[in-house]
DNA sequence: GTCTATACGATGATAGAC
DNA sequence: GTCTATCATCGTATAGAC
């Protein structure tokens, strides 16, 4: 096997066991072994684990936050050429949808945005940072794009509301399962992920637009 | 030293380790040397780790959830004297008040409801059904009292909005000074965390009030 | 360069002496 | 009730095989 070969396996089996035990809990061991490595391969190949998830959140998240990123500027530049401010509706629904469509994606990565939804408010700086560090230029973006789109707000009431966002976001991908039970289905349905979503977006919306 | 100093000594170090570094991270080791005992003290005192930290969450929870309780039948009764609805955003402030007003207390808790904002949201489904365990009773009743303030809103709906409203809520306490950082101060404020409080109750309010 | 085997200190937990 | 001794397992580091 070559090296692509096993820093893959390793980077698989540490986002499958990542999301389903937590960080801490998720043994090295238990992630090499999976990966049919040895338990030094992680640590030659990575560095340590916090260098591990650090690989494991960039793998996905660059992509994800790019695929974001594009379809904020999108709402930017359509309400440029129309003329009018950019819809707060829109700019959420370019942030959140994107992240949940990941969880319906058929590439095994289903289970990655539960490992971000806990290391956003993990209780390790050095995880937390490592969340917050790959997220930041996109946060700021989407800041400033609602700071258009709510022209009545302060900046910094902005700030607190997107905030609330992301705990509310968060909530609901820390569980690869949850979506399901609101609508008391037994088994994972894609719809009832959109159905989530949608109401996510709806939610968070009239938050953000709350007179002041 | 008494058992019940013993004890106690072992709840307030676990209290301040726990919502310091995490339940897997704070080690038995320096939750016993904190609380001058030996390191068998906490296994014999409650049983292990895991009982451990339930005992820290039902001393603090048991009583909040009565004050939110009590605060939440306030509103109800009040509406039935006036022959009115209750009002979303008295249902929301009896339910997250009191929370934040516990971190403003100054009788050393001040640092525990970070522990619940990551219980609710832990890999470990130990930990989480022990947090869900206790909240389940209030969540219920507060849900009732949502579907009496919202009739034109399905049960289902309200339940999903409240579950991102417990995201919102779980987001803001897991960090003991993030409420300063909204004002740009330096050092933390009794005034930030009201200012937070407010603003999320108005976020929350327009969430749960938007059309269906 | 890649990978394996192995050793080290620290952890959660427990049994049994006192 | 309290404490010591002990065990399996943890993350990490290193020496050496291929």
């Amino acid at each position: 096997m070559t090296q692509t070969d096993t820093k893959i396996r390793l980077l698989d089996a540490a986002e499958s066991l990542f999301s389903q035990q937590g960080f801490t809990s998720a043994s090295l061991r238990a992630i090499t072994t999976a990966a049919q490595a040895n338990l030094a391969a992680a640590n030659y190949h990575f560095g340590g684990k916090e260098a591990l998830l650090s690989a494991v959140l960039e793998r996905r998240l660059l992509p994800l936050n790019q695929q974001r990123s594009d379809r904020i500027d999108q709402v930017l530049a359509a309400a440029t050429t129309a003329g009018t401010r950019p819809e707060v509706e829109a700019l959420i629904r370019a942030f959140i949808e994107p992240t949940f469509a990941f969880r319906r994606d058929k590439n095994g990565s289903s289970e990655f945005i539960s490992i971000i939804g806990r290391a956003m408010t993990s209780a390790d700086p050095l995880v937390r940072d490592l969340f917050l560090a790959l997220v930041q230029p996109l946060f700021s973006q989407l800041h400033q794009a609602l700071c258009q789109a709510l022209p009545q707000l302060t900046p910094q009431l902005i700030f607190t509301r997107l905030f609330f966002t992301m705990g509310a976001m968060g909530h609901c991908i820390c569980f690869p399962g949850m979506s399901q039970i609101f609508n008391g289905n037994s088994a994972s349905n894609p719809e009832d992920d959109i159905f989530m979503t949608n109401n996510l977006i709806r939610f968070v919306t009239a938050g953000l637009e709350a007179p002041c």
